[in-house]
RNA sequence: GACCCCAUCGGCUAGUGGUUAGGCCAUCACCCUUUCACGGUGAAUGCACGGGUUCGAAUCCCGUUGGGGUCGCCA
């Protein structure tokens, strides 16, 4: 039988990265062995809820490269993917319950008679468990207000949905047994259980919604790939046992399984994702990059598309971030950029650099083809003329057309300026030395 | 507090009775170099502690300590 997985989130927040990375696991589970990718929406907490919550969690989602089979925007054959829209199902359930004097009335609210006895969670991540009921108050079932809890809604639609594989974080291991207890008061075969790992933060106390970078929300709007998150996430309690970390989408399907999941906490690592996240850009296709890149870009970007494309190949091995595009890359947009004191001191102002500029300039006036490589020749061999090196003639040029000290490789750089620009740059900076 | 889970460099991890305990991030040094990066080489740093079992434990068992989680009419 393939299975059946999915994600359950309440709408109550921003999807944060534990919750991302609990998506990632079912996702990559359910993909890796053919599976069903379920997304249901835990929203009984009507006091709670938000649209807006819900709108950040599904483009989380999808930011992550994570696609449901069946939930919102993809009704599928075990629907509502809203609990708030399977009140009547709860409602049936728990009748049962009550017929059979396994649940009962107090207050108001509904409780069911929990098994006093030794319960056994069989765990594909951390084995048998055992946990004691014995000293458990009765579980609250619906509220005194009518509406439904937690675990009885949780468990209803795991069974209702057909699903095979629960895989959630390890905060739920102890109220299994509850679950369980649950499924056999239905007469219901349970499903297998996966209790994944926590994300800690870096001191190591545990990572939640509100914690300094737990919201998914921070990293795609600074700009980071998607891909690297992902992988980095990835790597947060499951390990390919190869070495291996960087890896793409498709690869991370064909690898990932509950088998190499660990048991222990996982510490969020911060420079290791500034890491992961430099290595994917760097690595992915130029397309892949630019579908990332231009949004980023803004205006400036949307006045010609296909400078600001080359704009963004010239800088693509340089970027940390996509949300830093607008201002590292300035100087391709605009010829009133500013000149960075460092580079007016360290390249504009050492004796001699007007010459150079000058000389550079006539030279490039009448280069031939402007391509970097062209340009890289034209600069030597201009060095090698004057008996200078290289270098004489390369930190006032970058100085000149892009008023900074760092950047990207300066030909790629000085093509993507175009003649045009670079020249009246040049001219420009003599007066300034 | 009770119960549950966990324990290898600062972090993420590989390792399942015999290894010079490996890799990656971070740190430091050097090399490369048109800047910044990247890359390369090297260094430093680890099996929490105490008992067992065994010819032999990071690996198996028990305990201690430490960390995390759960005990809601939150999810």
């Amino acid at each position: 039988m393939l299975p059946r997985v999915r994600f359950a989130p309440s709408p109550t927040g921003w999807l944060h990265v534990g919750g991302a990375r609990t998506a990632l696991f079912n996702w990559l589970y359910a993909r890796r062995h053919g599976g069903t990718f379920v997304l249901r929406i835990e929203d009984t907490d009507e006091a709670r809820n938000t649209e807006e919550a819900m709108r950040a969690i599904l483009s989380g989602l999808k930011w992550l490269g994570i696609d449901w089979d069946e939930g919102p925007e993809k009704e599928g054959g075990r629907g509502p993917y809203f609990q708030s829209r399977r009140k009547d199902l709860y409602l049936r359930y728990v009748r049962r319950l009550l017929d059979e004097k396994k649940a009962y009335e107090e207050k108001g609210a509904i409780r069911f008679r929990l098994p006093r006895r030794v319960m056994s969670v069989p765990d594909l991540i951390c084995g048998m468990v055992h946990i004691d009921l014995s000293a458990e108050p009765d579980l609250t079932l619906v509220r005194a207000d009518g509406s439904f809890i937690f675990h009885l809604v949780n468990v209803v639609d795991d069974l209702e949905m057909g699903i095979t594989h629960v895989i959630r974080g390890e905060d739920h291991l102890s109220n299994t047994p509850k679950h369980l207890a649950l499924y056999e008061a239905f007469a219901a075969k349970p499903p297998a259980f996966a209790h994944i790992p926590l994300i800690l933060n870096k001191d190591g106390t545990k990572m939640s919604k509100r914690d300094a970078g737990a919201a998914l929300g921070e990293y795609m709007a600074k700009g980071y790939a998607p891909d690297a998150v992902r992988n980095y996430l990835c790597l947060l309690g499951w390990s390919p046992k190869d070495n291996r970390e960087v890896m793409t989408l498709e690869e991370l399907v064909a690898r990932f399984d509950l088998a190499q999941v660990n048991r222990s906490n996982a510490r969020f690592d911060l420079d290791k994702l500034e890491w992961m996240n430099t290595r994917h850009m760097m690595d992915m296709p130029l397309p892949r990059f630019l579908e990332l890149a231009r949004p980023h870009l803004g205006e400036e970007g949307a006045k010609d598309p296909a400078y600001a494309d080359r704009v963004l190949a010239a800088v693509k091995d340089k970027v940390k971030h996509l949300a830093d595009l607008p201002a590292q890359t300035l100087y391709f947009f605009r010829d009133d950029f500013p000149i960075e004191p460092e580079a007016m001191a360290k390249a504009l102002r050492k004796p001699g650099a007007a010459d150079r500029l000058a000389e550079l300039r006539a030279r490039y006036a009448t280069t031939a083809e402007w391509n970097a490589a062209a340009l890289e020749a034209e600069l030597k061999a201009l060095a090698a003329a004057k008996g200078a090196k290289p270098a004489e003639f390369i930190h006032p040029c970058r100085a000149a057309t892009s008023g900074r000290t760092i950047g990207p490789s300066l030909y790629p750089m000085l093509e993507a300026l175009g003649r045009e620009r670079v020249l009246a740059r040049l001219d420009r900076a003599r007066s300034m030395t």
